[in-house]
DNA sequence: CGTTTGCATTACGTGAACGTCATCTACGTG
DNA sequence: CACGTAGATGACGTTCACGTAATGCAAACG
């Protein structure tokens, strides 16, 4: 288990998804555990891009998204023309990024915005109750 | 068109959907345009909510998820009760948003130290090219 | 007055991301 | 050796978020 090599189940347990979802990503491309037979062995490496998969779910990249932004992360076999544009690619998704977080920031703000607002109301709610009584 | 009042058409072009779109927000209870005859008419209430949910989306939201988010935003016909459980969900948005926000930055992070591994890999194949020359 | 234009409704189609079910195989265990 | 267990491989089903006709209606236009 510790051997660096992980079966699908101990996947499941440790990552919290079903066998269909990491086969599911294997026919994608988006991993791709060695064979002991038949038996899929997850590596390190996928156990690594997994944990950048579910990550990019949670931003609502598309799978085909997120599996443009792992190649970004296996970089190293590649040639200096490939790696510029891999570059490119890389600032973009950058950029992207940073953005959506200002974007958040805005829509947290806007939402603590409310909530004293909300507050405020109570607040006028409860001194209304006192003053009908 | 400045008379608080949008066709679908105008929808459309503003924001960069598809009247489909429009009719499936309305279906689905996140958007409620007002008619005037037949034909749907835009307020500008519709429209925040419209700016509310294509944020929404950037960040993975589903539907239904921003349904409910939206609801937050529509208080003061509501009583205190309802209102109370609407504020628990609303720190509980508030949170999952700020979580989100640090994840996004731990992403981001990751991606820049990536691009700075890059350059230097870069550098040193130059390097490896001088040496060969 | 016929026709184009704009919008409506109804209904079926589609791609993404899996779920579910049936069937098969290989392996360890009593 | 029978049997349970873990995993594999199709293949079909499902949900979400719309796309895409087909058809109808009503005002506007030439």
């Amino acid at each position: 288990m510790t051997e660096d090599l992980m079966t699908i189940r101990e996947m499941c347990e440790t990552y919290d998804v079903t066998p269909r979802t990491l086969r599911f990503y294997e026919a994608k491309e988006l991993l791709f555990p060695i064979r002991e037979g038949q038996k899929r062995l997850f590596t390190k490496r996928d156990r690594a891009r997994l944990k950048l998969i579910l990550r990019g779910k949670r931003f609502g990249f598309s799978l085909e998204e997120i599996r443009q932004l792992l190649d970004l992360y296996h970089v190293g076999d590649q040639q200096m023309t490939q790696m510029t544009r891999t570059f490119e690619i890389a600032r973009e998704r950058l950029a992207d990024m940073e953005a959506r977080r200002e974007e958040l920031t805005q829509a947290i703000d806007d939402l603590k915005e409310q909530l004293r607002w909300g507050e405020k109301v109570i607040a006028s709610m409860k001194n209304e109750n006192k003053a009908a009584e």
